[in-house]
DNA sequence: AATAGAATGACTATTAGG
DNA sequence: CCTAATAGTCATTCTATT
């Protein structure tokens, strides 16, 4: 039995109860309510006007259709309607691939001994695209949490109050990790320093052995419906808040940074989730916090988890043997319009008569599409994601980054270093029990307001909100969302983490009663691995900022009469 | 025409896992 | 060895405004 699931009833019905929460619901309707119909005048004309069936099956085969499916549906439909042929194409499609995959990997799962209950809950929570490897490994590891709590129940265990560090339960084991001694305060900074001495060595510090795995599935301390039991963790004591706290950054990092950041926040062991259990598109994180993980619960409306779904357009172009269902990673940078011809220009030279691409141009094409995420919006063509898409997977309302004169350029960017808001959500909304009168927020990188618009949409009033962004652009957008959402809160906006002074945190605590929960993802540029350029690690230029959300963290607790 | 801002397209290495 | 993924940077070109 799940744990979570007992959760997740008694949260949704304040969903709409508040004003400006329905002003949020209506911009998230769109999804799922989209109907595919109206369009389809656009480059399809051609094929209607001179109706003799040899034509139509010749269209229809040359968009990638087999030519025994293409015969049967205009026996069903009759020659006439290209619309309705087409219809019934794609569901044979849709139908005879998903129940094809899904057959063949559970009738192989039950042939490897497992129970076909085990087995469906893995494919669930694996997603339609998981290998054969993923869900064993999914089962066997569901299999040993079961044993291991069976363990606990036998032999209730015994307090080891010798070690400051107290251990994590974790669900899966875990020898990799080694939490540190905790001489932090003094070693830390030594360290900070002799980092910036490097000169011709280059990986010297990542080689004392604490490299940090990441697990798989990708699923941190429980994604929402899966039936891992949640097991209580322990945080060390000067972890605790208040105030609350929750960092982000990639998860890819080059070796030996996330060992170091969980260094610097107090030895807590990062949560690594892949945003694809919570949207259509993948987005492998780490997240550092200090919140509690138990009686977590997920957004609502929950959003769409497959392309399809969430692109419902796309699919009357997608060719049978694009397996995708989820995208990759949402990025700062797209697919240029020659990567467009150059696909459209090696598909349509290599279209035999009736047939699919040869191999390798699939291959070629499948890989482009990965690289740059790209989707199918025509016959032959595929093009990069719109800003307005990207917004929708990554949980903001629609428009979320448009206007205030911001570029297309800069709408990108600043959605593709953003939260996916689902996912932080999910994680946050422990926080909505604790605070019914709402919360004061230190929120650092603010970027397009991913925190804000998590917590917004959980429900939890923003009190007062601190603010610190370094793009104007990502500012007003925070502004106008704020005006928009008729906040009734103080939002202050500061620009450079790097003049968030002691006074001026002072100042804050003392007028506010406190910060309730400090939050933030720091520059990821020289950790992310599309950069060619100025992957250097923590201590690159930007990524370095890094450092300043410790100290502002630090800061916090200090004042707030914890830590001293 | 001069200018600034926006758009474009070419540019690998480091991880992990099999 | 292989496949696969990856919150990116930068010089150049285009475009809108003056």
């Amino acid at each position: 039995m799940d744990a979570n699931s007992a959760s997740n009833g008694n949260h949704d019905a304040d969903w709409n109860t508040d004003d400006e929460l329905e002003v949020c619901n209506e911009s998230f309707s769109h999804w799922g309510s989209t109907s595919s119909g109206q369009e389809a005048n656009g480059g399809f004309g051609e094929a209607s006007s001179p109706t003799n069936s040899t034509k139509l099956i010749h269209d229809f085969v040359g968009m990638g259709f087999s030519k025994t499916m293409v015969v049967k549906a205009i026996e069903e439909n009759g020659e006439d309607d290209s619309e309705e042929i087409l219809e019934t194409l794609l569901t044979y499609a849709e139908n005879s691939n998903h129940i094809l995959e899904k057959d063949t990997m559970l009738s192989s799962l039950v042939d490897m001994g497992y129970l076909v209950e085990e087995a469906l809950t893995a494919m669930n929570n694996c997603g339609s695209e998981a290998q054969l490897s993923e869900l064993t490994d999914y089962i066997c590891a569901a299999q040993m949490v079961k044993d291991f709590d069976a363990q606990l129940r036998e032999s209730p265990d015994e307090d080891d109050s010798t070690s400051v560090m107290t251990s994590y339960s974790y669900t899966m084991p875990r020898n990799d990790y080694l939490p540190r001694e905790k001489k932090r305060k003094l070693h830390k900074f030594q360290q900070f320093g002799r980092k910036w001495h490097k000169g011709s060595e280059k990986k010297h510090w990542d080689e004392d052995g604490d490299i940090m795995h990441l697990p798989n599935p990708m699923i941190g301390f429980g994604i929402p419906d899966d039936p891992w039991p949640i097991v209580e963790r322990k945080l060390p004591e000067v972890a605790i808040g208040p105030p609350y706290f929750y960092y982000e950054n990639v998860a890819l990092t080059p070796k030996g940074v996330w060992s170091k950041i969980s260094r610097f926040l107090y030895d807590i062991e990062p949560e690594f989730v892949d945003s694809k259990h919570f949207s259509a598109a993948a987005r492998k994180r780490g997240y550092v916090h200090n919140l509690p993980i138990q009686n977590r619960f997920p957004l609502l409306p929950i959003p769409p988890r497959t392309i399809q779904e969430a692109l419902p357009l796309t699919s009357k172009w997608w060719p049978l043997w694009d397996k995708r269902r989820k995208l990759n990673c949402l990025q700062t940078a797209i697919g240029t319009a020659k990567l467009t011809e150059r696909i459209r220009n090696a598909l349509e030279n290599n279209m035999k008569y009736g047939d699919e691409p040869p191999p390798h141009v699939q291959k070629f094409v499948l890989e482009q599409c990965r690289k740059w995420n790209l989707v199918w919006v025509g016959k032959n063509k595929v093009a990069p994601l719109e800003p307005d898409e990207i917004e929708m997977l990554l949980g903001f309302p629609r428009d979320h980054t448009r206007g205030g004169g911001i570029s297309r350029t800069d709408r990108y960017k600043a959605l593709g270093n953003s939260f996916q808001v689902d996912t932080v959500a999910y994680h946050l909304s422990v926080l909505k029990n604790q605070f019914p009168n709402g919360i004061n927020l230190l929120s650092l990188f603010s970027g397009i307001g991913g925190a804000e618009v998590a917590l917004h949409r959980l429900g939890i009033p923003l009190k007062n909100v601190v603010s610190v962004e370094i793009a104007e652009v990502n500012r007003n957008i925070i502004r106008s969302w704020w005006e928009q959402t008729n906040q009734r809160g103080q939002l202050i906006e500061i620009a450079d983490v790097q003049q968030v002074s002691i006074e001026r945190l002072d100042q804050w605590i003392s007028s506010f009663g406190g910060f309730d929960l400090v939050i933030g993802g720091s520059p990821c540029n020289n950790l992310a691995g599309s950069n060619r350029v100025s992957r250097n690690g923590l201590e690159g230029k930007h990524s370095s900022l890094f450092y300043h959300y410790v100290r502002i963290l630090d800061l916090v607790k200090t004042m707030m009469g914890r830590d001293r």
